[in-house]
DNA sequence: TGCATCTAACAACTCAGTTGCATCTGGCGC
DNA sequence: GCGCCAGATGCAACTGAGTTGTTAGATGCA
């Protein structure tokens, strides 16, 4: 679903440009790339700063569409932007349940541990992915004899805050 | 990445011709096939019988595969009896990380609930998704204010008993 | 500034899953 | 046992997410 048409509120002032959430974020994303060891692109920017500025998942969908105006991306660079994101540690991803993958900012507290072990919620109303960072995954689970598990994931599906 | 998974072992006798598993397991699926309102087909039985042969999951190609020798199916046919032993509640489906979706068997005696709440584990080794129907997945987690969950999904990533 | 290296953009591709439609068949009524 | 027909199958074409290869362009260091 593609909403192309200008979303210009109609009590916009006239002149002043409304301003996306993420451009806010560029300086942040910057001094993020910088701590890498990587260089500093315009898109690898723009993309960090898109994921910074989101409370949930996106898609790469998402954060093209969210970054078209201001600055268009080709979509196989933001594959790849958001790929390094996940490389570097700066960013997880998450397999949905329409097998498209989302990415979300890593909990800058939990960025030491490369196997981040959050859990997520995606509601079924909104179809928005979250992290719940407060979750305990380290629960001790009674697996049958022979498995030996290195990971847990958590998903819940239900209503989240907007929408319950 | 696929793992071409090989199912003949070495040490089967030369001349004897070899049964697939799931040729044992018709009768099994021909009556719970039967059990259901809708018809009984060829497709539907051995698509059946190949899922109740295998104690892990499924993705479409694996059954697929497994049935070529003595019932090719059409690819479309083996999506759509798999999807429909999802909607009759026979089989659940299981989002794998490679975007695929994966098929198993419910277990007859959780069978009435609609809505399946156990584990699953996938092998990083061979690959292979198996469900954990011992571990109870309804923990009292606790969740950010405003998040209602309905489902639960648990999924361990590690090695499988045949891999550990 | 100049240059080597890394990155972005474009096009073409792969692959899982879906849709449309003509043909076939399981199961019921006769 | 025969014929009918709703529903299932098979085939082809399509969709959409994600990948790969290649060339042009941007970045950062000397």
């Amino acid at each position: 679903m593609k909403t192309t048409t200008r979303p210009a509120g109609p009590n916009q002032p006239a002149k002043a440009a409304i301003q996306p959430a993420y451009l806010s974020r560029i300086p942040e994303a910057e001094a993020a790339i910088r701590r890498t060891a990587d260089r500093l692109t315009q898109p690898r920017v723009a993309v960090l700063a898109c994921l910074l500025s989101l409370d949930h998942a996106a898609s790469h969908f998402d954060v093209a569409q969210a970054l078209a105006k201001h600055h268009p991306i080709d979509r196989v660079t933001v594959y790849r932007v958001l790929e390094w994101l996940v490389e570097v540690g700066i960013a997880h991803r998450i397999a949905g349940d329409d097998r498209v993958w989302r990415f979300m900012i890593n909990d800058p507290s939990a960025a030491i541990a490369p196997h981040h072990q959050h859990a997520h919620f995606t509601c079924t109303t909104c179809q928005q992915t979250f992290c719940l960072d407060d979750v305990p995954t380290k629960l001790n689970f009674k697996l049958p004899a022979g498995f030996k598990p290195a990971e847990v994931d958590l998903k819940f599906r239900g209503r989240c805050l907007h929408c319950a």
